[in-house]
DNA sequence: TATAAACTTGACTATTTTAGTATGGTATAT
DNA sequence: ATATACCATACTAAAATAGTCAAGTTTATA
C-alpha cells in the first residue's frame, strides 16, 4: 500500500502557493523549481484542481494558480478527491450486496477494512492546507 | 493508494484458520473453496506466514496449518509485516537526512504523511484476529 | 506398500497502475 | 511582437500486483 505522488504532490504544490501566497498568482515554474516536480506533470495535476475549485488561474505572462479559499479552508480530503486519489481498502464494491471473489455474502474482513478506511478518512478531513504551512520558520522547503 | 490481495488474503485465510480451528489443521484447500482465493496463490502466502512463526504445518494428508498463538496474541500488523504488505505514505527514505526529489531537507508535506503513517500502524497494532472471529453468528463466510 | 492428499520452493508471466512525456495549442502582460 | 504561462489530449515506459507453472517432498491411510 502506497500513497501514489499524485495525491502527494497535489499537496505539495498546493502549500507551497499557500506559503507563497500574495498578490500575484503562483506560476507552475516556481512550484516546480522549489518542489522537484515535473512541470508537464504539474499541468496535469492543476487542471484537475481547477476543474474542482481548489484553485483559480490567470493566464498569460506573469499568470499562474491561487487558491479560491483561505488555506484553513482547504481539507486534504479535497485535495485527494480533486486528484481522484482515493483510499480503496475493501476488495469489493462496497455498495453491492456481494463480496469480495463473487462470494454472495461480505467477506469476514469486510468490517475490519472498512472501519480503516474510516479512521483514513477522518484523518484527511480533520488535517487542512495551514496545518502544513504554519512552521514557516522551520527549515523545510 | 489500495491495499494489496496478499494483504488482504493473509488475514482473510487466518482469519478462516482460527474460525474453523480444532484438533486437525486446515488445509489449504479447504481455504481455498471458503474464501475463493487461488490454491496456488494461498501456498506463496503461507510460505510467508510460516518463516515468520504466524503458523506451523503438517505435511502429508490430512495435514495442514495451524495457528502458532491464540488469535487474541495474533496482530494484524504481525501479519502484514510477514507477507510484506507495508504501509508507504512518505515519498523519501524515512532514515536518510534526505526528502522527497532529491532535496537537502525533508520536504512541507513530510510530516503530515508520516503522522498518517503513525495513525495507520496504531490501528494495525490495536487489532488481532480474534476481533475478527467474535461475530461467528453473523452470515459472514 | 501404493497412492493420494497436502505442504515446499523457485521461477515465470500477464495485467494493471503509476508516473510521467510529448505535442500542439491559447491567452495576455510587457 | 514575443515570451511567459496556462490548457488539453494522447501516448509510453517502468514498476507493482496478482497471480500461474513446474517440479518436487512428506506422510496418513487404504
Ligand atoms: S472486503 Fe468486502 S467482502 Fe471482502
Ligand atoms: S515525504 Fe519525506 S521529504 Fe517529502
Amino acid at each position: 500500500m502506497k500513497l501514489s505522488t499524485k495525491g502527494r504532490y497535489a499537496v505539495m504544490a498546493l502549500a507551497d502557493i499557500a506559503k507563497f501566497d500574495g498578490e500575484r498568482p503562483v506560476s507552475l515554474r516556481d512550484i516546480s523549481l522549489r518542489q522537484g516536480i515535473s512541470l508537464l506533470y504539474l499541468e496535469q495535476i492543476f487542471s484537475m484542481l481547477k476543474k474542482n475549485q481548489i484553485v483559480t488561474s490567470v493566464r498569460g505572462s506573469n499568470g499562474g494558480y491561487k487558491l479560491t479559499k483561505s488555506p484553513e479552508q482547504i481539507k486534504i480530503s479535497n485535495i485527494f478527491s480533486a486528484v481522484q486519489e482515493n483510499i480503496k481498502t475493501v476488495g469489493c464494491k462496497k455498495e453491492s450486496k456481494k463480496g469480495c471473489n463473487g462470494k454472495s455474502a461480505k467477506c469476514i474482513t469486510h468490517n475490519l477494512w472498512d472501519e480503516l478506511e474510516l479512521h483514513i478518512n477522518e484523518f484527511f478531513n480533520k488535517k487542512n492546507l495551514s496545518d502544513l504551512v504554519k512552521g514557516k520558520n522551520e527549515n523545510r522547503v
